[in-house]
DNA sequence: GGCCTGGAACAACAC
DNA sequence: GCGTGTTGTTCCAGG
């Protein structure tokens, strides 16, 4: 497993507490509901740091930079709920819950510095467990603000003294395991409604989250030169430049002084994130004060306060624009605390105040601040207006690197009109690029079924990852709200964990469906997000996304339900969207392995000269067999290919063999694998998946959606949640075999259980079991949907083996077997052959595998010589290895 | 005048 | 270290 995932597993180990839902009927629900109420179970007893307790994604915060008191450990990592508090920050510690020594990353070693940021990191859970604890057993310790470890994330001796929260890059990963600070954002559902501070002018985009992220950005690479103040004005331009549609881009990265730095653009702006300057902190807003009754809970005001004694996050005295200059992002940090009284008639229970709604609190004001800055029209629709609390008092919500199911019990969260797979995503210093639209025309659109209440429902909306590994908030793309006469929705945007998420009203009257015309697609520079420690991520190449969409739905119970559905990749880079074929759709999904048949393949960028390769992989990303398909030259258009199904290798399997296909139409211009699954000669015809509907007729069900919404590519990283594992049985589509493998972490990797200390869901994810059904798991077919496929013989040379952290899936096999399945583990290393042909591959080589489906394949592997996987990985070592190293000159 | 778009120049990076 | 190809980012121009 990667090193990220590692850490996944590590830090959430969670106290999410999940049942896996059986099997069962599509009723069998997964339910990831959480109740306020539970959290005082999980919380940790000590005072120690009481602000940590619930195990919820915050902890991650805690992690490495905390300076947790061993006692004060709360419970829950190790997979256990409440596995007491010494295990608690095990995870911060460097102790696996299984005891295994924790995965070093840069993040651990940034805990430290978190330490000088004032605890302020915890007041989330401080705030979180408010509701469950007296204040009088509240840690006074306002201190626990759970800070991001924004400044963590940079050499402290970079950071002046008053400006290492803020200059921190707000961007930071979203994940919750990823970056120690996650915060617990504010309940979305809530915000709208019960939050008044929820501004829908909130923020322009770019000045919230995206600001930060520019400010981050402050080192154009990471090999600049490190000692050098990343805070440097940078986020003032960055900040700056981003409200112009076309700035001189001070910010640019190209554009720096003789000696490396960026040219401050702004000197009355401190590019140093001055106490002053930061946004975030303006309390002061009149926004933030009409509204801000919602976060009344006195430990919550105290811990505010606490923080604002955090040098100097004031405002005042400064004026607003120049405020404004200094990215937010890091919200978390500097806040200051309104008064505890100013509660309204429509203030929400203190138990709502969650960590989350910290942080959208912490958005609202910015927004507020930000409305100053940006105009945003005005929606029918009132975000504002007080709702019934009872509609949502959920404390906590999931992290939004948690994976979550697409559907549960009678709800089901679906995208009735995916996106087109092709958008350019805008530059910060570029105007914006509208929204995201359907393939058809219009817009895509969720639709939440099964709900039947009266009660508005808020849908969350964020940029995810399309590459094999979970799904997460994609650390180079942020959602970027589109407003003006063409769109029709009503949103807003929050940031949390430092990922914008737009917020969009499901209202009943419109039968809980949303059509998505507001989301437009913001990129994020390389260089800034690359030199966020503890970002393992390259953007290099890393240009697919996909729209996450989140639903939470207030149970009678108290708990909530959270959904999640993803969308289709969507390529966001311009070259790429020009030049890469792309497949949407293919007329079969399966076929005997004598092969023959007909396939069409509709998509984009199809040449005449186009090639179609099968390719059958072992589970550690090498090709095991490939061939070139035929292609009806004739009927190919830039739109459509006309492919004869090759035959299969091995004319004897007993079961069906999963795939994969790509077009190709040169080096390098490949398109994501598809799978296809060969059936056994004999067995019957299965119809095969109707091209158009992709995602109803995911091979995983409506798992695959939530999860794994990427049918046509199979990705297989997401987690196989069918609440109805008939769903996954898709005639002729093989049911992602992956799934269940990455899906099934051992009790103390659940990669996406994370338990909200104070939210216990209260069912697991789908059973890790789903999924294989029989199907012979084609070699590397887990992983390979994602992955760029590989030029044949690029590269001769062994592959090199990247750091565990950096790895892909399925190309870590070795290192992260609990993901790659069962066949993995049987499979035998070393028969490769060095033969590793280059395409054009000679004829399928056919061998008898009498239990080909169900064995490991003594298979002579070919080893993949350059696979642009590995020229990904390659490129992420270097950049680690930069970043190592250069952190190492610094310290 | 601002938002969208498409195209392309330029620079950094990878090979 | 250099040349060439790729990719990322910014800028321009038109609708």
């Amino acid at each position: 497993m990667t090193g990220l995932e590692q850490d996944q597993e590590f830090d959430f180990d969670f106290l999410f507490e999940f049942n896996q839902s059986d099997e069962g009927t599509a009723a069998a629900p997964e339910h990831y509901s959480y109740a306020p109420s539970s959290i005082s179970s999980v919380l940790p007893p000590g005072p120690a740091h009481p602000s940590l307790p619930a195990p919820c994604h915050d902890l991650q915060t805690s992690g490495p930079g905390m300076p947790a008191p061993a006692a004060s450990q709360p419970p829950g990592y190790g997979g256990a709920v409440d596995t007491g508090p010494s295990s608690y920050f095990l995870s911060s510690g460097h102790i696996r819950p299984n005891g295994a020594p924790a995965l070093e990353s840069p993040r651990i070693e940034i805990t430290s510095y978190l330490g000088m940021h004032h605890s302020n990191s915890q007041f989330f859970h401080d705030v979180e467990v408010e509701d469950v604890l007296p204040s009088s057993k509240r840690p006074s310790s306002t201190a626990t603000l759970n800070l991001p470890n924004l400044e963590a994330y940079r050499d402290p001796s970079c950071l002046s003294p008053a400006s290492s929260l803020s200059s921190r890059s707000c961007n930071s990963e979203a994940s919750s395991y990823e970056s120690n600070f996650s915060y617990p954002y504010a309940s979305p559902q809530t915000s709208p409604w019960q939050s008044p501070c929820v501004s829908p002018k909130t923020t322009d985009p770019e000045e919230a989250f995206p600001r930060g992220l520019g400010a981050c950005g402050l080192l154009s690479s990471p090999r600049h030169s490190p000692s050098t103040s990343p805070r440097t004005s940078i986020t003032e331009e960055s900040w700056l430049g981003a409200r112009t549609s076309r700035p001189s881009s001070p910010c640019n990265k190209r554009k720096y002084g003789l000696n490396g730095r960026q040219l401050s653009c702004s000197p009355h702006h401190s590019p140093t994130p001055s106490p002053h300057s930061s946004p975030r902190v303006s309390i002061t807003d009149d926004t933030w004060l009409g509204n801000s009754t919602q976060y009344t809970s006195s430990a919550i005001v105290a811990a505010i306060n606490a923080l604002t004694t955090d040098n100097s996050l004031e405002l005042d005295g400064v004026p607003v624009k120049a405020r404004k200059t200094a990215p937010d992002h890091c919200p978390s940090v500097a806040l200051k605390v309104e008064p505890a009284g100013e509660d309204l008639g429509t203030t929400p229970p203190t138990a709502e105040f969650l960590p989350e709604e910290f942080t959208s609190f912490q958005h609202i004001r910015k927004g507020a601040f930000c409305d100053q800055y940006l105009s945003v029209p005005q929606h029918p629709y009132q975000w504002a207006r007080p709702r019934s609390p009872t509609s949502f008092a959920s404390p906590s919500l999931p992290a939004l690197d948690w994976q979550l199911p697409s559907r549960s019990g009678p709800y089901e969260l679906r995208i009735e009109v995916q996106p087109k797979p092709h958008h350019r995503a805008h530059y910060e210093t570029e105007g914006s690029r509208g929204a995201v639209k359907a393939s058809a025309g219009g817009h895509p659109s969720v639709q939440l079924h099964g709900y039947l209440e009266n009660e508005p429902l808020t849908l969350q909306l964020f940029i995810g990852t399309a590459d094999d590994r979970l799904l997460r908030p994609h650390a180079f793309y942020q959602v970027h709200r589109i407003t003006g006469k063409t769109v029709s929705t009503t949103s807003h945007e929050a940031i949390l964990s430092n990922t914008k998420v737009l917020e969009i009203p499901l209202l009943p009257e419109n039968n809980m469906r949303a059509i998505v015309d507001c989301a437009g697609i913001l990129k994020l520079r390389n260089s800034d997000i690359e030199l966020r420690k503890g970002e393992t991520d390259i953007g290099r190449k890393n240009t697919r996304v996909r729209l996450v969409f989140r639903v939470h739905i207030p149970q009678p119970n108290g708990r909530t339900l959270s959904l999640q559905v993803a969308s289709n990749p969507i390529e966001c880079s311009q070259r790429s969207a020009q030049e890469l074929p792309l497949v949407e759709k293919q007329s079969a999904a399966s076929c005997p392995v004598l092969g023959g048949k007909k396939m069409v393949l509709s998509g984009h960028n199809f040449l005449q000269d186009s090639k179609v390769i099968f390719v059958e992989k072992a589970p550690d990303g090498h090709h095991i067999w490939e061939t070139e398909a035929k292609l009806d030259r004739d009927l190919c258009k830039p739109n459509s290919l006309v492919v004869e199904i090759p035959p299969f290798r091995n004319q004897r399997i007993t079961s069906p063999v999963q795939v994969s296909f790509y077009v190709c139409n040169g080096k390098r211009k490949r398109s994501q694998y598809q799978h296809f699954t060969y059936l056994p000669a004999n067995a019957p015809t299965i119809k095969t998946e109707p091209t158009d509907d992709y995602e109803p007729a995911l091979p995983c069900g409506p798992a695959s959606q939530g999860l794994s919404p990427l049918p046509k590519s199979c990705y297989s990283q997401q987690l196989a949640m069918p609440p109805d594992p008939g769903s996954c049985l898709v005639p002729g589509f093989p049911p992602c075999p992956q799934r269940s493998t990455v899906v099934s972490p051992p009790p103390s990797a659940g990669p996406k259980m994370h338990d909200l200390s104070s939210t216990t869901y209260s069912k697991g994810m789908a059973s890790p079991g789903h999924g294989h059904l029989g199907l012979q798991r084609p070699a590397g077919g887990l992983l390979a949907a994602q992955e760029t496929p590989t030029p044949a013989g690029v590269h001769a040379g062994p592959p090199q083996q990247p750091p565990p952290a950096l790895l892909r899936p399925q190309s870590c096999s070795p290192t992260r077997p609990s993901e790659m399945g069962p066949q993995q583990h049987r499979l035998p290393k070393a028969p490769r052959s060095e033969s590793a042909a280059p395409r054009p591959v000679p004829p399928p080589e056919v061998r008898e595998d009498s239990n080909h489906s169900l064995a490991p394949i003594p298979v002579t592997v070919k080893r993949e010589p350059q696979e642009l996987d590995q020229l990904y990985l390659d490129d992420v070592n270097e950049i680690i290895r930069n970043d190592l190293s250069s952190t190492n000159i610094r310290s």
